[in-house]
RNA sequence: GGGGUAGUAGGGUAGCCUGGUCCAUCCUAGAGCGUUUGGGACGCUUUGACGGCGGUUCGAAUCCGCCCUACCCCA
């Protein structure tokens, strides 16, 4: 293959590959004048569209959807202290109706705590009522002070998806992150991407919450992307906002809360983990389009082979797949690399030859290349995209296993990061030993608990400081 | 948060210091016509820009001011 004709960048080149291929596959146009806000493109939001019904598969069997307004009031934004601190540097505020000041200011939200929380207050009566799980998916707004990049870091997210529960107790809230970790997993799997998840440190959980679960995946370059967080609010916001309820005995309680998130950041990380030097390669899914009928029209032969293609798909979308037959006046060739860089999982060709064999030649956007006979094409269908997806998730492990290992002291874990690899080291969870690590290893404490097939739990001695430590991630993030 | 560099058509560049053109230029970019078609075809025709607002000037892509946006470095 000629080095002059792929334009996309090297996907050994993550970066550049990453911002080519989103306006070259035409997920999101970076061109809106407004920093750090992006505009989807038809084909990206198609993408989403499909990876955002299965998230409201997931939570539908349990949760129900809402929505609240996006303007929140400053008194209430200002009640709960730690959340205050953490977010107030970040929030866009409504100051003007018209050319009138506004005598409250309100908050675009940049998550929607304290827009739902004096509704809950009003909601929540009786023990019967518990527990409440709602989610919705909506934009919210951050004033990102860092570099914005697409879908990673925006100023608008545009889909975020946030759940918020409440629970009679303590434990029963726990035992609902649990279930929404669990819930996340299943989310990702379907998507063949590969998580770690781990609980987070300390100074580094959601403002206002007891604790925080994240969600990271490891990028192509090695750094992580945290793709979901669940955090356990305790009763921190419902002392503040006053969501009590009247137990079986009549008394009043606070209730116990957690929400739950996550945005298009999942979309980002299924661009990066599966797509390839030539270009996107999406789980079947996930995609918009999942085969693509390339007629081969050659002379007096088009009109056989044009009606055996629409057959072909009438066929193929009947039985459920989402199918499409590329007529453009272009040369094959061109279409092949036009599906490929799309990330399209199966490209079926049909041309004169295949016709009179009565098969279709069916191209692998993972590699091979069958003929399947045209008589039971479905059943082929069915059984080529579901081992496309088993070759995508296998390839996605793989990377995610060979980034990862286990060092014992500091020079070790340096060398492993450099490597680009996501460490496990042994952390005796005291401050100064985690400051010591992140600063001469310019990485981030991910978090302790680590639960992932790939990192086992082991115990040992500090890196730093020598005392008992816990299996700890350490990695560069995004 | 601090500093730096830049913004020219769909994409990429030159021009700017030293203000002055009828056609600036390259492309796997756009539109049109024709010949083509089993892994990126070719010929011909053609469209299109100086990030935004204001200032200086007879005249601004070029000089000045403010703003927006992008990228890089440092905390």
């Amino acid at each position: 293959m000629d080095d002059d004709t792929g334009t996309l960048p090297q996907k050994g080149d993550f970066s550049a590959w990453y911002n080519d291929i989103l306006w070259r596959a035409e997920i999101m146009d970076v061109r809106y004048p407004v920093k750090g806000l992006y505009v989807w493109y038809p084909y990206g939001f198609a993408i989403r569209k499909h990876v955002y019904a299965q998230l409201r598969n997931l939570l539908d069997r349990d949760h129900e959807e809402t929505l609240f307004p996006l303007l929140i009031p400053e008194q209430e934004f200002m009640k709960e202290a730690e959340h205050i601190k953490g977010f107030e540097d970040e929030v866009y505020w409504v100051t003007h109706g018209g050319r009138t000041p506004l005598e409250v200011k309100l908050a675009l939200r940049p998550t929607s705590e304290t827009a739902i929380y004096p509704m809950y207050a009003l909601w929540l009566r009786s023990h019967a009522d518990l527990p409440m799980k709602y989610y919705q998916i909506v934009n919210t707004f951050r004033y990102e002070t860092k570099q914005t990049r697409p879908l990673i870091r925006l100023r608008e997210i545009t889909s975020f998806m946030e759940s918020h529960t409440v629970h009679a107790t303590w434990d029963e809230a726990e035992a609902q992150v649990e279930y929404e970790l669990a819930l996340t997993c299943e989310f990702y799997d379907a998507f063949c991407i590969p998580i770690i998840i781990s609980k987070r440190p300390d100074w580094d959980k959601f403002p206002g919450a007891d604790y925080t679960m994240a969600v990271d995946a490891i990028m192509p370059n090695g750094k992580t992307l945290q793709i979901g967080t669940v955090h356990h609010l305790g009763e921190h916001f419902s002392k503040t906002f006053s969501i009590t309820f009247e137990d079986k005995n009549g008394e009043h309680k606070y209730a116990s809360q957690t929400c739950y998130g996550i945005s298009e950041r999942c979309i980002a990380a299924l661009i990066s983990m599966h797509g390839d030097d030539k270009g996107l390669i999406l789980p079947p899914i996930s995609a918009p389009l999942q085969a693509v009928i390339v007629p081969i029209t050659i002379g007096k032969r088009h009109e056989d082979v044009l009606a055996a293609a629409e057959k072909l798909k009438t066929d193929l979308t009947a039985a459920g797949f989402r199918v499409k037959i590329d007529t453009r006046d272009m040369r094959p060739g061109a279409k092949y690399y036009w599906w490929e860089l799309r990330g399209v999982p199966l490209r079926l060709e049909l041309g004169p030859r295949d016709l009179d064999a009565g098969k279709v030649m069916a191209v692998r956007r993972t590699g091979e290349k069958t003929q399947i006979e045209l008589a039971s094409v479905t059943d082929e269908v069915t059984r080529v995209l579901r081992e496309i997806t088993g070759a995508i998730r296998a390839r996605a492990e793989e990377h995610t296993k060979s980034h990862l290992c286990t060092v014992a002291s500091m020079d070790a874990l340096d060398a492993a990061l450099n490597e680009e690899k996501v460490a496990v080291v042994s952390w005796c969870q005291q401050k100064g030993c985690a400051d010591v690590i992140e600063e001469k290893t310019n990485a981030s404490i991910l978090g302790t608990n680590a639960r992932s097939q790939y990192v086992s739990e082991t115990q040992g001695a500090c890196i730093v400081c020598g005392k008992p430590g816990k299996a700890t991630l350490v990695g560069r993030t995004y």
